[in-house]
RNA sequence: GCGGGCGUAGCUCAGUCGGUUAGAGCGCCAGAUUGUGGCUCUGGAGGCCGUGGGUUCAAAUCCCAUCGCUCGCCCCA
C-alpha cells in the first residue's frame, strides 16, 4: 500500500460517514432548541490567537500545533480547538453589543499527536459557547444541552458526568500557591512527569495516574478549601440547577483543566468504553479568555465534544434513507426512466437508476443498495401508462398507474 | 517524545519443521435465469506475503533495519 492519508488522518465514508453525520445532525437539532446559532470559523488562524488563549506553556501550544508560515510570510496555525476562534470572531464582528451570545460549531481540528484509539491528528468536534453570561444558570444550561445530546444519541448510559470548580481567579491562584508549596516538599518523590508538571501546571498532578503521585496527593490541600464566598456560592448554584433538572453528576475534586483560561466550573462527560481516551464532552467556564485575547472582560462557558468518540459509542449505524430502484426493461423504458427518476428526485424521493445491466442485475442491485421498492416497467407498461411496483421486503408486486406512483411509494 | 503488540487478496484470517504453482470464508464480476432480487450451483478476476537488506541449494516462514498500523504513557475531544 503506497498511497495513504497522512498519519492520524482518516477518509470518512460509508458507515463512518453515516455515524459522523448522525452525531452532528442530532447535536444541531438539540442546540437549536437552546437557541444556539451556528458559527463556522476558518480552520486556520494567526498563530497568536491560539498561543495567547491557550497559554504558551500548554502542551497544545508548545508541541501539538500545526503551525506554518504561509507564502505571504504570515504565521498561521490549523486550529487545535475552536473556542479561541469563536471568541476572536465575536471580537472581529463586534458582536458583544448584544450579549448573551450562543454559538454552535462543528468541524475539523488538528493536533500533532501520536494517534491511538479515539485520538487523531485531524479529528472533528462539535461545541457550544455561551458568551456574556456570568450566572451559574449558564453553566447549567450548557451542561444540560450536552446531556440532552448524549441522550438523543442513545449513548447517555455509557457516559458519566463529573464536575468540579476551580473557583474564581483569586481562589484558583491562592490554591495553586498552596498546592505548589505542599508538593514542593515532595518534589524528589514525584514521578518524572509530575516534577515537570509542578513547574508548568501543578493542578494536573491531582489526577496523575502514577501510584506514588496518588499517595502524595491524598494529603494535599483541597481545592474546595481555597474557595472564597463567591466561588462557593457559584458552585453550589450550579449543582443545585443540575439537581433540579435531574441530571446525575459526581463532584470530582481532581478534575482540573489543562488550559489556562478556565475559572469556576469544569466538567467532563466520560466513558470507560473507549480505552484511554475517556473524555467525550469536556468544558467549563472561561471568564478570563476574552481579556487574554485583547477584548473586554467577558464571561463565557462552553464545551467541546469529539465526534469520532461519540460515533464510536453509537450502538448501531443509522440507516441511510431507503431509495426506490428504477428497473427499466428495454431502450424505450430506459429513456423514460431517466425522466421518471428526475420527477421523483424533484419530489424528494431518493431514487436509484443504474446506467446499465440486464433486469436480473438491476434487481440484484436494487436489493444490494437496500431499496424498499423496485419500479419495473417495459414496453407493455409504457403502452398502458403503468409500472410494476414491487415491495422488496414482501415480494408483493402490483400494477400502479404511473400518475399514482408517488403516492403509492408512501 | 517514550514503551508494548501486529503487518499474507477489498474484508476477516489460515499457511505445519524453511521445501514445488501461496490458500479459505465473506465480498466483487459473470453464467445457470433474453421481463424480476434474496437461496442454490458453476466459473472468473483479484497477492511486490508492508519495504529494503542478510542467512540458505531454497524464505510468507529465520535475522537485521525501515515504514505503516495499533494499544498504552504524556496530553487531550
Amino acid at each position: 500500500m503506497q498511497l495513504r492519508p497522512p498519519r492520524g488522518t482518516h477518509d470518512l465514508y460509508g458507515d463512518d460517514a453515516l455515524r459522523h453525520r448522525h452525531v452532528v445532525e442530532t447535536a444541531r437539532r438539540v442546540v437549536g432548541c437552546y437557541g444556539y446559532g451556528e458559527m463556522a470559523t476558518p480552520i486556520f488562524e494567526f498563530t497568536g490567537v491560539f498561543a495567547r488563549s491557550l497559554g504558551e506553556t500548554s502542551d497544545v501550544v508548545s508541541k501539538e500545533m500545526y503551525t506554518f508560515t504561509d507564502r505571504g510570510g504570515e504565521e498561521v496555525t490549523l486550529r487545535p480547538e475552536n473556542t479561541a476562534s469563536v471568541m476572536r470572531a465575536i471580537l472581529t464582528g463586534g458582536l458583544l453589543q448584544s450579549v448573551p451570545l450562543r454559538f454552535f460549531y462543528a468541524g475539523p481540528m488538528f493536533r500533532y499527536e501520536r494517534p491511538q484509539k479515539g485520538r487523531l491528528r485531524q479529528f472533528h468536534q462539535i461545541g457550544v459557547e455561551l458568551v456574556g453570561a456570568a450566572e451559574p444558570f449558564g453553566d447549567v444550561e450548557v451542561i444540560a444541552c450536552g446531556q440532552q445530546i448524549l441522550e438523543e444519541l442513545g449513548i447517555a448510559p455509557l457516559v458519566r458526568l463529573d464536575i468540579n470548580s476551580l473557583g474564581n481567579p483569586l481562589s484558583r491562584a491562592r490554591y495553586r500557591d498552596q498546592l505548589t508549596a505542599y508538593l514542593a516538599r515532595y518534589r524528589a518523590e514525584l514521578s518524572e512527569d509530575s516534577q515537570r508538571r509542578l513547574e508548568r501546571n501543578p493542578l494536573r498532578i491531582l489526577d496523575s495516574k502514577d501510584e506514588g503521585d496518588r499517595r502524595i496527593v491524598q494529603d494535599a490541600p483541597h481545592l474546595a478549601g481555597a474557595y472564597d464566598d463567591e466561588s462557593r456560592y457559584f458552585f453550589a448554584a450550579v449543582q443545585d440547577g443540575l439537581a433540579r433538572l435531574g441530571i446525575a453528576f459526581t463532584v470530582n475534586p481532581s478534575l482540573v483543566r489543562g488550559l489556562d483560561y478556565y475559572t469556576h466550573t469544569a466538567f467532563e462527560f466520560t466513558t470507560d468504553a473507549l480505552g484511554a481516551q475517556g473524555a467525550v464532552i469536556a468544558g467549563g467556564r472561561y471568564d478570563g479568555l476574552m481579556e487574554q485575547l485583547g477584548g473586554p472582560a467577558t464571561p463565557g462557558v462552553g464545551w467541546a465534544a469529539g465526534i469520532e468518540r461519540m460515533a464510536l459509542l453509537l450502538a448501531e449505524t443509522p440507516a441511510a434513507p431507503a431509495p426506490v430502484a428504477l428497473v427499466p426493461i428495454g431502450e424505450a423504458a430506459e429513456a423514460e426512466a431517466l425522466v421518471l427518476a428526475a420527477e421523483l428526485r424533484r419530489a424528494h424521493v431518493p431514487c436509484d437508476l443504474a446506467f446499465k445491466g440486464k433486469t436480473g442485475q438491476r434487481m440484484k442491485r436494487a436489493d444490494r443498495i437496500g431499496a424498499r421498492f423496485a419500479v419495473v416497467f417495459g414496453e407493455d407498461e409504457l403502452q398502458a401508462g403503468t409500472v410494476q411496483l414491487k415491495d422488496l421486503q414482501t415480494g408483493d408486486q402490483r400494477v400502479v398507474a404511473r400518475a399514482d406512483l408517488r403516492q403509492s411509494l408512501e
